[in-house]
DNA sequence: CACATGTTGCCTGCATACTGCTACAATCGT
DNA sequence: ACGATTGTAGCAGTATGCAGGCAACATGTG
């Protein structure tokens, strides 16, 4: 487990970056950059919302998959739980199966 | 807008409890909390999940209402979306009347 | 060897989430 | 009318965590 620092390594190398081209294109320095990729920042967390922004681009990557490997919440679905928590609420007790019969149902609608 | 701080107060005096002597209680200080009900913070967020935790507490409130009214995602329900993200992304595009269908649903299934 | 690349430890500045004190106005019981 | 309680507000201070920088070091490749 370091899925996120793992993607955006992979990423990088895709476009052939290293360390050092991608940073500045991204505003930071290699060597934190380093440590994003690697999981080791001195603190708990990941890399910055802001930050991960500016990868997605940069890299040309899913802006929300990025940030939901970095266990950040993105902001469009954030609005939508404080929108409607009692929503939210139910499916946090549904089991997979439930969710999968749901998710069928939602692409019916769709087409 | 401060549903946050007006549902504390509301809780509080339900319970016949003062600012002060409710403060001690949760472990902050009286104004502190005056200015948590009032959304008077000089910063710009609100309480920490764990004063919220410990308001829940005593003042035998729905914790994860108190914090979504806060603004802050419940762990519970963070973690669903970390594990099915796919589920989360497609529901934040749903609008009310798809989620009243799937919550009714949901209904049924529980019964 | 030269040189680029990646890794790590220590340091710093800023924001958060408070504390503690103070002073003040409004309200209440007696 | 009085004191006591209640809420409001401002200011200064602080511990912790976050976001990132810098310099030195290790690794690898032509």
């Amino acid at each position: 487990m370091n899925a996120f620092g793992n993607r955006i390594r992979e990423l990088r190398q895709q476009k052939g970056y290293s360390l050092r081209q991608l940073a500045p294109l991204v505003g930071v320095g290699f060597s934190y950059l380093s440590k994003v990729e690697r999981g080791r920042l001195d603190f708990a967390g990941s890399a910055s919302e802001s930050l991960i922004h500016r990868l997605a681009g940069v890299l040309n990557a899913d802006e929300e998959e990025l940030l939901l490997l970095a266990h950040h919440i993105p902001q469009r679905i954030a609005d939508r739980i404080f929108e409607q928590p009692e929503v939210y609420r139910v499916l946090a007790n549904c089991d997979q199966k439930q969710l999968r019969l749901l998710m069928e149902r939602v692409q019916k609608k769709a087409d």
